[in-house]
DNA sequence: TTGAAGAACTAAACCGATTTAGTCAACTTT
DNA sequence: AAAGTTGACTAAATCGGTTTAGTTCTTCAA
């Protein structure tokens, strides 16, 4: 092992420029107290002597960390088979560049450790603020950050109330009217609907939105049938409906996964896909794009959503008011290959 | 904004147990000096006034920071759409969750941004290890690690030379000898491979090993072509070899989403598959297992590689003298419903 | 009964930055 | 020319832990 280093102090720059540890910390900030030479001086010292700022040193001074935290309450083996987190952490990931801002992330498997990990952090000085997935109803995340003063962003489906913490939320009721009215629209009347789990909301409104259709468009059957969001749940799913004396004529997926194994089903039962079966999901990805035939979608952009999301965090670490909650990018309705009317009888 | 708790320090653990911060300390860390009843009243009130360690101010006195650093030299962008990054990055979390560390991570656009990263890092004391991924010839960063004492990990494609920084690898080339070698056996004797980028390490030797059967199975074609790794990339290159007068029976493409393009480019050409062409993919993941046909891969368990990755880095921390290199898992061909010996002439 | 050893603790230094209070000289103002 | 202001700087406190060098008290052996 080659001898290593010795981290350069402010304390070194100082007896270098021969003034003392405050100036240079003047210096070094930009902040007045120091002439131009010495500035000069010290700032070209620093920059020979290699000297970074210990932020762990900073971080003790109370001043900023630099850092954000994102902790995940899902399990860590999922991660690679969702389309969704990867492009979220995409988007953080793009709006924390420019403000040269590191994430600090964790995934843990329950909401108890989740809420833990919030207290630690804040404890420890770790992040300046968080970014908070996955709302739930009467939310104890929320109410501890208001509790710690711990800046946050919730990423959910309407602006936040009865908290402090600003949201950036995507309508999904009004996304679910888009898609399933695209589908009574075509002239289907027995849809159905293969969910996530019924503990996250997105998942409820969606129900609740086609379960308001049915009155409304005169739906002679509509079910939504809550799953794992894995590909053989949905494959099984799948199967069941389409072994219905009266199987529907359109079924939509909460996510990409699940719609590319239901379009594995249909083909393995032998129905055309979409002349006997239209199919459609929540969530779009590359691949649903690729897959033949082409799935209808509705495409929201996650990037820009995680972009967003880390904006107004930051903008709520600067702000000493309460920052507004914010809309992210409406999703978009993505017609392709997989959807069209419905046989005829 | 309600009014924010004070955080507690050992200081007030001290004050109301009437004994010094060293013998909190003590009790806190289970070290002697402290009689078994003081310790048990120490622990209670710690407990009682909800405390926690600062970690800025343990990271100060030299101790573990409790943080490994990830530096990721990809545009932010495309990252949701890889499938080896997410799958990564779960088995970094799989592996950190029991050690109880959090992962500082950056998405930086150049190599010199990752090594002014690791650079500050280091100065700042922000974490105590990194992963470093994508080896390079005369790799920079492992020069700097080494200089620094910065304890790190590489994944890469073969144990680590000229540096101590222990690598997880993968051996890449008899990986790509098992799939074009299983090619091969099949009887195809013209074979394309879509490439990725020529400047890591494993599309080098992919394509060497290509050209190393030409002679051993006396293949008629075999050529490599760099792409972007996009799909829209992956899709022209596929119709211009679909288009030669003498077309490949069998294409290998670097990644899973190059396949799909390139299987559905075949079907647009009805091109069959697999019966008048293969389809093959150095990159297993979900989606590949799902489209008709299925299509044939090398599995490589990523989840697992980034698990080993961080226990050999946690076993450098803890270690005095140098951790070995490991392999990471062998990857396995998985044959699907994409492969198939070449048409009768 | 004296001395050594050990346990249980305290006081204070230390890590590396920021920040406040204060010093000193030069310059302005009337 | 005396008073006030400003600029340039220093010394020292501070953040919250860890660690080292003592100090005090008890206990046990010779």
């Amino acid at each position: 092992m080659p001898p290593q280093p010795r981290r350069a102090t402010i304390g070194d720059i100082a007896r270098r420029a021969g003034v003392s540890k405050g100036a240079v910390s003047f210096a070094l900030n930009d902040r007045p107290g120091v002439s131009a030479e010495t500035r000069q001086r010290i700032l070209a010292i620093a920059q020979e002597l290699n000297w970074r700022p210990n932020s762990a040193a900073q971080a003790l001074g109370q001043s900023r960390a630099g850092v954000i935290g994102f902790v995940l309450n899902r399990p860590a083996r999922i991660l690679g088979t969702e389309t969704f987190f990867p492009e979220l952490l995409s988007g953080i990931q793009l709006g924390l560049s420019p403000a040269h801002t590191a994430l600090h992330m964790l995934v843990v498997s329950s909401l108890e450790e989740e809420v833990e990990t919030y207290r630690e952090w804040w404890h420890a000085h770790r992040v300046d603020g968080v970014i908070v997935v996955d709302p739930r109803a009467n939310d104890p995340r929320l109410a501890l950050l208001d509790e710690l003063g711990l800046p946050g962003v919730l990423i959910g489906s309407h602006p936040s109330r009865d908290t402090s913490v600003p949201t950036v939320w995507v309508d999904d009721s009004e996304a679910a009217r888009t898609l399933f009215g695209y589908l009574a629209a075509l002239g289907h009347r027995r849809l159905a609907h293969v969910a996530g789990t019924a503990e996250f909301e997105h998942t409820l409104l969606r129900s609740e939105v086609l379960q308001s259709f049915v009155g409304q468009f005169s739906l002679e059957s509509a079910t939504s049938t809550p799953t794992d969001y894995s590909a053989e749940a949905a494959a099984s799913e799948t199967r069941r409906l389409l072994s219905l004396p009266e199987r529907p004529t359109a079924i939509v997926y909460d996510n990409d996964v699940m719609a590319l194994a239901g379009l594995r089903v249909a083909h393995e039962m032998g129905i055309a896909v979409p002349g006997s079966l239209s199919i459609a999901s929540f969530d779009d990805s590359l691949m649903v794009r690729l897959v033949r035939p082409s799935i209808t979608t509705l495409t929201r952009d996650t990037v820009e959503l995680g972009e967003v999301a880390v904006r107004t965090l930051l903008d709520a670490l600067d702000a000493t008011a309460p920052v507004p909650s914010r809309p992210g990018p409406a999703p978009q309705l993505s017609v392709r290959e997989s959807t069209a009317p419905p046989p005829r009888a």
